[in-house]
DNA sequence: GCTCTAGTCTGACGGTTCGTCAAAAATGAC
DNA sequence: GTCATTTTTGACGAACCGTCAGACTAGAGC
């Protein structure tokens, strides 16, 4: 329980469950967890084939080798359910921008960098992004554990965070000039931009308002706008950002296997 | 069928429906059109208290004076149902743009209160704003029918096109300057910045990563950084957005009576 | 090895919602 | 008034929900 560290109470469970290896704890959690982890890996397999609104507690008992007591011993329903698969969903975006944080350039086209691996994320696991999407959407959240709600919110802070570092390190190297908001609202807004950007185009795609826009570069137009409006340098004027993409294209090949085919990034 | 027109099978239902008075259709089909009317308003009073998710066709069938197959006359299943509410939100949503375009200042004051009212809107109807993003999660729309969806994208479009207008006039007159990209793009990045901030305020209110933005003007604050980053004369920097905010609350005062407890725009 | 207890797992159960469909009722043309 | 067409009805089987009393199990103590 990390009492080493003198401030037990005020850490979420999920920063406890990280922090405190394997060993530490007793033999039935660890047993807990694996199943937890288990049953999640079924969950994905199930809602990979049909989405998000397929997922059943039933299909997924029926899946396991257990029955559905201990199912719901796990999940208290199905949003629960939905909201750890978006967790992990979460977890692995978090991977993704480390990553993005690796890429070689200015800080500006780190941020890029970022945005692509949101994308790519939503190309690789259409259905795990989807999830993030419903679980954003109301009635997902207020049915789910809190404990799970707490994780959900914990990881998404240290998304912020990092995105935060982000931005202050952009402002202390002179690269953000003029700056007239708080690195939370830089945060904010480019989440939003991309968060908006990559659900209407995901689940609207046939719709004809975005059908019209034959540009296979939404994502990076749309992005570059906002850095520029935030008064990011060198301005998009000044550079050109589509080869950066290019190259960040290449800078996540590794990862780029599963989706060579309708990728449209290079 | 409107054979007298001599070009039946065109043109989408929706305009059909629109473009021809009530007293061109035969008795039955209007009996039918004020009867689909009031089962949506029988299912807003649904959604008003609960949210969409509390949505049932069974509920929706105890409430009315029609039977369970009469209900699935009108809808094919639930999905269906909640895209007729998110048709009916999206035109309301046009009538409070047509009274923002009315503001007066200069164009990009305009815009601001285009955005103004979609938040309006969403401050309003709390629950029929909630459908409007449930029906762009996936699953939804796939579920519906064909005629409603066509119905919703049309909608949509014009929405698109009335912002197109504006973001084409702002270009004739000058105010937009430098410009890179389509007013198509700008449009879309529009509407993901609006939607995209909204949406994560909105669903996202009580988690950590929203809360820590003490500030009030989320929207606000995020959609001056796109129309800076687009070029849109005069940038925020010139010019002090947030009296026009609050001019713009005045202007929108007729609508305010609902929400005059919680609205932070003033 | 036996017993007992605390915790875990099971699956049957009642309830809700789903969408269908054959039969009944209403409509309206002649 | 008759009859064909359309609309409406509500009973039905199926899927999924979440619960709970009882069966099962692991492990501590003797």
């Amino acid at each position: 329980m990390l009492c080493l560290l003198g401030y037990t109470y005020a850490i979420p469970d999920l920063i406890v469950e990280r922090s405190v290896s394997m060993s530490d704890l007793s033999k039935a959690e660890q047993k807990r967890l694996a199943r937890e982890e288990e049953l999640i890996d079924l969950a994905v397999a199930i809602i990979a084939g049909q989405g998000p609104g397929s997922l059943t507690l039933e299909k997924l008992t029926a899946r396991s080798d257990y029955s559905k007591g201990t199912i719901y011993n796990h999940f208290i329903n199905k949003e629960d359910c939905l909201t750890a698969l978006c967790c992990r969903a979460v977890s692995s975006i978090m991977q993704l921008f480390e990553h993005a944080m690796e890429f070689d350039g200015v800080l500006r086209e780190k941020a890029l960098a970022l945005h692509y691996s949101y994308q790519l994320y939503s190309l690789l696991h259409p259905a795990l992004f989807q999830v993030v999407l419903t679980s954003k959407s109301p009635g997902v959240r207020e049915h789910s554990s809190e404990k799970r709600v707490r994780q959900m919110d914990t990881l998404e802070l240290e998304i912020n965070e990092f995105s935060d570092a982000m931005f202050r390190q952009a402002l202390a190297q002179g690269e953000i000039v003029n700056s007239s908001v708080s690195v939370e609202t830089m945060t904010f807004a480019n989440w939003a931009m991309s968060f908006g950007s990559l659900a209407l185009a995901n689940s609207a795609a046939d719709a004809t308002a975005i059908s019209r826009l034959n540009d296979n570069n939404l994502l990076l137009n749309n992005v570059n706008l906002l850095l520029d409006g935030i008064g990011w340098k060198p301005l998009s004027a000044e550079q050109d950002y589509f080869r950066t993409w290019q190259r960040i294209a290449r800078h996540f090949e590794p990862f780029h296997k599963l989706v060579s085919n309708n990728s449209n990034n290079d």
